[in-house]
DNA sequence: TAAAATGTAGGACAATTTCCTATATTTTAT
DNA sequence: ATAAAATATAGGAAATTGTCCTACATTTTA
């Protein structure tokens, strides 16, 4: 029996060779699904999106050269209508809801299961949305309140606050610094960190850093 | 002394079960290196190697669970004879000294062509070594300098546990990491301080950050 | 103008961390 | 080959730190 449903034709834009391939061989196992071309950089990858239709681009963010929201933001410009799936290989990505907001049709880690990312592909190319369960989550709660930053939610005094946390400083340090009693720190330290959803100094860390806020 | 043609057996241990599959669909492609096991963890590799004759092992550093310079020094203890090839994300790689001390007969990263792996597996399989011309200048460059960074000055231990504070994990997170008493950490601690002329962790976080050491 | 957010902190307590000391093992230098 | 230094590991006691709950005056916002 022949089926006559027509294939989903994605391109792969990955800079590491092995996982293209890795992710090449896994979809040669699926009837429903083709990869028909890949990238190694956002460049490449614009240039072959305008070359050929595709049902899905499959990209990842963290490539060297033209890559993250910058690309994705171009190739929604130039092709509103092809759905991205955006690749990422960390686990709590603090970025997820600005992918969304810049036009992703979905988001998925790299350690995925093969069966996860088929129904992420197989979704977008439908035309819904996909996240794992995490970031729904994450999303619904961000949606509520403002469309920025998470940091740019804290407060002045908050913010200012975060940032030493983040640099390492102890609540006694800033404390001392600020002329302000440890209970106050300590108080400031807890309403940053649910505003920001984290639970530990060193994702604030993390977070300052990822977002260049240190130095 | 008969060149047989035997073919290399290798097992490869990466946490992306993507990346498994590229490369083990990239080995595919060679007569002479075939690849007889995968695993997802440390404790998993360690199991399997005790299971079969391996030529070779390819190990990705940065898996969740036993992983890095821990898991090369009990696979070196254990099986002093087997080679391992060390994989990394990381194209500039500050540890690569590291590795080989302890006992890696090669170093690649995950950016490399399939042929560069395949010629780094065929050299650490013959009992050679393998490293990038960048690692091996850097190598070269580091045994002849005395007045190294002050990082570099730190034994592995104290190194480990400089870059878990530096990413502002406490003492208490890091010895459940390490299944070491707070104890211990906070000795490695001082010591670390004492090396790196220090008092604070904010300067060990600003010091690892502007020397580009997280993530 | 009522409700929510912000900035501040005290008291009691819990948790964390340090300090000093010590020992076994490893590495390095002589 | 041996002595010295460095490393890896902690225990106990003590000090320090930080948190939690609560509270209240002041802004800000809806």
């Amino acid at each position: 029996m022949v089926k006559t449903k027509e294939k989903i034709k994605i391109i792969i834009a990955d800079d590491h060779p092995l996982f293209r391939r890795g992710l090449k061989n896994a979809f040669a196992d699926t009837p429903d699904i083709e990869v028909i071309d890949e990238a190694e950089n956002g460049d490449e990858l614009l240039k072959k999106i305008s070359k050929n239709e595709f049902n899905v681009a499959l990209v990842d963010v963290a490539m060297p050269g033209k890559h993250g929201l910058d690309l994705l933001k171009q190739i929604q410009e130039e092709y509103p209508k092809l759905p991205i799936l955006v690749l990422t290989v960390y686990p709590e990505e603090h970025y997820a809801v600005r992918f969304f907001k810049a036009g992703a049709s979905g988001f998925i880690t790299k350690e995925s299961s093969t069966e996860q990312i088929y129904s992420a592909v197989r979704k977008v190319a439908n035309g819904g949305k996909f996240a794992s369960p995490f970031i729904t989550e994450k999303l619904a709660f961000d949606f509520g309140k403002t469309d920025r930053p998470l940091h740019e939610g804290l407060s002045d005094r908050e913010h200012q606050v975060f940032l030493m946390l983040a640099e390492g400083e102890s609540p006694t340090e800033i404390g001392k610094k600020l002329s302000l009693s440890v209970k106050t720190i300590s108080t400031h330290r807890s309403r940053i960190l649910e505003k920001m959803q984290m639970k530990k100094n060193s994702e604030l860390i993390h977070y300052a850093i990822s977002h260049r806020l240190l130095q």
